[in-house]
DNA sequence: TAGTGGTCTAGACCACTCA
DNA sequence: GAGTGGTCTAGACCACTAT
């Protein structure tokens, strides 16, 4: 008798995938499941539990458990620090701090922001590189009113990506992903040809309602951002 | 007496914002945190589950609970079916079939989608529309072995996207998001201009080992992937 | 070897929603 | 109203691993 929810999930994804169970059909309510699996019903509903959660079954109380009919499947992105993404190719991590000033932000970046009191903000330009060559270009600005502590921070030693993630960990954000043709002066910087393609991320990070930063990432062409379905 | 495991991670969350729980710092066994939130082991079991889900903290057996020291946020990115990313931005879906033909698979191909027996393999080309201008380009390589329905399959009616998904849902697959400089030929198709960056997807998808099909579908310029962190 | 998280059980009550 | 999933409880045993 099989007890564990793993061995009870792959076993109804065999039923699903096997034909056994089509598309939008519905399945045994999950006491039933449980006394045919002899598990308790519990256990049948962490595997069910686990099957909605991949968008494989849809429930719903009193409806029962249904066979997606259109299963939206999910890609998991990790969002890494740069520094662990460049060790991780095994290439050594630099970064370069090309500008920080305190200065006007435009309305729509002020209105991201939230700025209220203030239409200054920090503006952070970095250069991320491995193995000394440019990989990726982070523009950023950054709300003083809601991170005052960012004013001492070494942002020589340390990248601001990285003191961020020390210092307001745990933030909430949206994230884009995008494609950018590069014009020349972001080419130069990313030591690539004008009008070649960038993958782009754009991030704003909140806490509780207050944005702290929002950001732009042009990444070197031919990067490519790899994940699992 | 708050029961929910739901309350108790918001809580457990706050105590880790608000510093309370630094970086890397041990935090109290889930029996005894049990006993301070008045609720079971079981529920606090799953609160702290999600936590680790989330990438907040990492649990070790006899190791205890940890305040993760490089949080690394994962961004849950949808992959839609074409018609219904078109439907949701209340636009018109249609499609046209470029080219559907059995032919010989380039080397690479035939490796990914692991031939053995034949050369051959369907190599079929999309573009999906949204209000009747070009949203996408679909290329896609199949695996005719693997999903032999596809001989009788209606691709004028309905595009391989959608019938895919109907007839081998719930397939593993890997995922690899980049940007393309679009060439004279796909700028054309696309109705862009040639040079302009694209943002690209490529899929290979199978089931149990059995590589199905493999495409790229290169997305209008100006497209963007939104997601929530 | 002892302490921690991982997971199952059996039972209970509740919340939703279909008929 | 009745049937379904959602979730909590209390207890148990197990698996891993730091010490």
């Amino acid at each position: 008798m099989s007890a564990t929810q793993e061995e009870i999930r792959r076993q109804l994804i065999d039923r699903i995938q096997s034909g056994e169970w089509s598309l939008g059909s519905l399945i045994p309510a999950e006491a039933d499941l449980a006394r045919e699996y002899g598990c308790a019903r519990a256990t049948m509903n962490r595997a069910l539990q686990g099957l909605a959660n991949d968008g494989l079954v849809v429930r719903k109380r009193k409806g029962g458990t249904r066979i997606s009919l259109r299963p939206v499947r999910h890609a998991k992105v990790a969002i890494p620090i740069i520094r662990d993404q460049v060790e991780a190719m095994g290439e050594t991590y630099s970064h370069h701090l090309v500008a920080l000033t305190s200065k006007t932000a435009p309305l729509p970046i002020r209105t991201r922001l939230q700025l209220t009191k203030s239409v200054h903000a920090l503006w952070v330009e970095t250069v991320h590189k491995a193995n000394g060559q440019p990989f990726a270009l982070e523009r950023r600005w950054l709300n003083q009113d809601a991170v005052p502590e960012i004013n001492s921070a070494p942002l020589d030693d340390i990248s601001i990506n990285e003191w961020l993630v020390q210092t307001v960990p745990f933030s909430d954000g949206d994230v884009t992903f995008t494609a950018t043709k590069l014009d020349a002066s972001l080419a130069k910087t990313l030591g690539a040809a004008t009008g070649d393609a960038s993958f782009t991320i754009e991030r704003t990070t909140w806490i509780e309602q207050h944005v702290i930063t929002t950001m732009t990432l042009h990444y070197r062409p031919g990067y490519a951002l790899k994940t699992a379905l």
